[in-house]
RNA sequence: GGGCCCGUCGUCUAGUGGCCUAGGACGCCGCCCUCACACGGCGGAGAUCCGGGGUUCGAAUCCCCGCGGGCCCA
């Protein structure tokens, strides 16, 4: 029985999953990934989005931070020193909102105190889950050495760079409409508006006409504003009111005389063309009072109420006046009719109720007058893929404010003001340190203007975006490891999805060039959503979520990982499939099985001869770890994954192995031993780089299988990642399709004529040309008595492939 | 209402004017334990390239008009 020789030295027929359990051990003891901030090599660095601590990864997201792993493990191969942290973004509104639904409480109802350490709670178990999951999956990240945006140091820096900013003039206090959500009870900013289609009912309201007396109707969905409208508009085009203009309209109830005016913003489509204008049903309210120079009237409070304005409706809820004031405008019988109307409503992000607009003394930091500058950032970053930056920049031009930054909330950065009692002027501390003026003496002694002692501290936090805009600041010691700084800055790489440009990215960048004058990152990967089975978004509310510790445990982090990288082309979104997931564990095997079949052999470096065919499939292998790099390049890594699995699968192993078995055997010697020396050595070459190539994206196989037959003492991850290599390069390169075609073809005849494989092929047969170097190799594989390179003989040549014969 | 993006087998995708009577992977069907692998091999079915019109000797690929989906702004 011949194969007696050869006996692999891998015995497992499958790699074992609980060898990933292990690897992470060793991975972890050995510091293999470890940041030397004080190595030669270049800085590769990536603001890794810190992910938020209210809620557990599905499995989308958890293949976004794998991907992520992947570009940083690329890059380490290829001779960077890569920051690689992680983060857990841990302020803001998100996980106040979860807290009092949990507990059912308010927060203003709670004292303060008790509230931050709920929600400290909550986070801390949330990120135990995150974090468990992060290492299952093996993430090269320093996950022991995390961050945490509400941590002493993270705050410190945001207030640094508050004060930074305030000090520049960047920053003022204005009372001016604010967007305001009614139940969380706090100032919003334009990017934490949503919309929503909602069915709401159009009211066609009668007014009068103060010159003459006529009735007039107006639709609008907003009646509880009626004491708050300030004119009525119509389309200029609008011939069915042209004779309003310059007349007056009396609102019924309130009585306010307010003018008619022609506006294009009324669509003449619109309920009866005619549309009041109030303060404020919406944001075009807001500009349409600012456009007419009209004077606004709040009429809702902070609470969601009515005040005094609304007159009798005053201490009603915005629902209950709407309720109250159309039944009394139906017994007055100033009712028309009333329509159900599906339309978009803006909506909070967080608590999904709708938003109002309340006169609100806030902070603000400008922003409009960077527009500019800021759309010729975009063009200093490369995006990939581009389609990214038309996101940013459609959000940039569409800015219609500065951002309103104080919250009023408790689980966030302080804002570091102490207003001096006597004279009310602010006070800003040095910074460096972690400020809580809600709570901690005022560091100042007497007030610079009139002298006093006494300090109130201010009580708001920060928008939370305040923290999360300074993330690559952060990580690269600014303020803090100014060396570090300096070598690293700008950030080279912001990976995150298309979801959080407005807000994340926008954000990052104007912050980033107000503190640094220069754009925050070299490269930004803006990814797709992840998706469950059937398409759908994950969300807890619809119960669709995919969590992705079981599919871990049951496929192992690798076959996980291989999905990441091959379902989803770079940009595009990409559902989550559990047979997908198995079949990336299948290659895991095919590619194990590989690695077990060439440990038969030795491995050489010398006395060998290569044969066409050997030089055919290294010429080819350079092509491959070009596509990969350039894949890898463009942080794309459905191209790598996709290439090695085709080229390992469909070439190496289902051609060239087969083809080169009866020389690698060589149980009859039939090849000289060089020859046989040079398919080991070829079948080695060939293996290093394909388990190079996919050590990115599978870290624990390309490991498990590095260790047994390269090196046990040293990591595939400390490897250099494959290199082209010109030796290799050869006409034999274009032998390889009309050698897939042969081969094909034989099995194809041998099959349907029911011989087997390994029995021999009594007939001549007739080949291209082109082939003729790998006669030995192509005759030895598929047992054929003779294969000639000539014009078969017509009668009784039966064609089995292009220009494949088989004499009968 | 305006702007931008997208639309290829059931699913994910290749494709950037001729190599496409559209390739691969998963899934599906049939046959086969051939000395690395049955978590394997071989073969098969499966796409009028969203619809319509045009440009061109030639279009999935370029242009126009629809339809459908997404995002952003009104």
């Amino acid at each position: 029985m011949p194969g007696r020789e050869f006996i692999p030295k891998i015995r497992e027929k499958r790699w074992n999953l609980s060898e990933e359990l292990k690897l992470l051990a060793s991975w972890k003891e050995e510091g293999v990934y470890r940041f030397n901030k004080d190595s030669d090599k270049p800085i590769f660095s990536i603001d890794t989005p810190p992910p938020y601590a209210s809620g557990s990864w599905h499995v989308g997201a958890a293949a976004h931070y794998a991907q992520i792993d992947m570009i940083a493990r690329y890059f380490r191969m290829r001779g960077y020193e890569v920051l690689f942290p992680f983060g857990v973004d841990r302020n803001g509104l998100p996980v106040e909102v979860q807290v009092e639904r949990k507990f059912n409480i308010h927060a203003h109802e709670v004292p303060r105190e008790e509230f931050i350490s709920l929600c400290r709670q909550f986070l801390d178990e949330t990120e135990e889950d995150l974090v468990r999951i992060a290492e299952r999956l093996g993430l090269s990240a320093d996950i022991d050495n995390r961050y945490k945006t509400d941590s002493p140091e993270y705050r410190a820096l945001t207030q640094a760079t508050f004060i930074e900013l305030w000090k520049r003039g960047l920053i003022y206090e204005d009372e001016k409409p604010v967007i305001w959500c009614p139940h969380c009870r706090t100032t919003l900013a334009e990017s934490e508006v949503e919309y929503e289609e909602r069915e709401t009912n159009l009211v066609y309201i009668v007014f009068r006409v103060q010159e003459d007396d006529e009735e007039i109707v107006v639709a609008t969905t907003r009646p509880e504003l009626l004491c708050t409208c300030a004119a009525v508009i119509f389309n200029p085009n609008d011939e069915r009111y042209q004779r309003l203009k310059g007349k007056h309209a009396v609102v019924p109830i309130f009585e306010q005389v307010v003018p008619i005016i022609p506006h294009p913003y009324a669509k003449q489509e619109f309920g009866t063309g005619l549309v009041m204008v109030c303060s404020f049903g919406d944001q075009s309210d807001v500009r349409l009072f600012r456009e007419l120079g009209l004077k606004p009237k709040l009429a809702i409070t902070p609470e969601g109420k009515m005040n005094e304005i609304a007159g009798p409706y005053e201490g009603l809820s915005v629902s209950e006046a709407r309720d109250k004031i159309v039944s009394d405008l139906k017994s007055r019988g100033l009712i028309v009719k009333i329509e159900r109307l599906r339309h978009r409503v803006p909506i909070c992000w967080r608590s999904k109720d709708p938003i109002e607009f309340v006169s609100m003394k806030e902070y603000y930091l400008r922003q409009l007058d960077f527009r500019d500058e800021l759309i010729k950032l975009a063009d200093k970053i490369e995006f990939f893929p581009l389609e990214g930056k038309r996101r940013l920049l459609d959000w940039i031009n569409s800015l219609s404010s500065d951002w309103p930054i104080s919250r009023r909330r408790y689980y966030g950065t302080e804002i570091p003001i102490w207003y001096c009692k006597n004279c009310n002027t602010p006070h800003l501390p040095e910074p460096g340190k972690y400020y809580r003026p809600w709570c901690d003496p005022p560091p100042f002694e007497r007030c610079s203007k009139c002298g006093s002692k006494e300090f109130i501290g201010e009580t708001r936090v920060f928008d939370t975006w305040m923290d999360s805009s300074i993330s690559p600041l952060f990580i690269l010691g600014f303020m803090r490891d100014e060396n570090l700084f300096k070598r690293a800055f700008p950030c080279s790489l912001r990976p995150q999805g298309y979801d959080i440009v407005r807000t994340w990215l926008y954000y990052t960048l104007l912050r980033v060039y107000q503190l640094t004058g220069q754009p925050a990152f070299r490269y930004v990967r803006i990814s797709g959503m992840g998706l469950d089975e059937k398409g759908e978004a994950m969300h807890k509310s619809k119960g669709n979520i995919v969590y992705p510790m079981p599919i871990l445990e049951k496929y192992g982090a690798d076959a996980f990982r291989f999905w990441a990288a091959s379902e989803a082309k770079l940009g595009e979104d990409y559902r989550f499939s559990e047979s997908k997931v198995r079949a990336a564990s299948l290659f895991l095997t095919k590619l194990w099985n590989i690695a077990r079949f060439i440990s038969s052999f030795p491995m050489v470096n010398d006395s060998f001869r290569l044969r066409p065919l050997d030089l055919m499939l290294l010429g080819n292998l350079n092509d491959l770890i070009r596509k990969c790099k350039q894949g890898y390049e463009r942080f794309d890594l459905f191209i790598p994954s996709n290439e090695v699995r085709y080229f390992a699968w469909n070439i190496f192993a289902s051609h060239y192995i087969e083809a080169i078995k009866p020389r690698a055997y060589n149980f009859e010697n039939d090849f000289p031993i060089e020859e046989q020396r040079g398919a080991w050595y070829t079948l080695y070459t060939a293996l290093s780089v394909l388990l190079r190539l996919l050590a990115p994206i599978t870290p624990f196989i390309t490991e498990g299988i590095w260790r047994r037959l390269f090196s046990p003492d040293s990591s595939i991850h400390k490897q250099p990642f494959p290199d082209i290599n010109p030796s290799w390069e050869s006409p034999y390169k274009e032998l390889l399709e009309p050698f897939m075609q042969f081969n094909t073809a034989i099995w194809k005849y041998k099959r349907e004529n029911n011989i087997a494989l390994n029995e021999p092929l009594d007939n001549y047969v007739y080949a291209p040309r082109i082939l003729r170097p790998l006669k030995e190799d192509l005759e030895a594989m598929h047992r054929i008595k003779e294969i000639r390179f000539e014009s078969p003989p017509v009668e009784r040549a039966l064609k089995v492939g292009p220009d494949i014969y088989i004499a009968r």
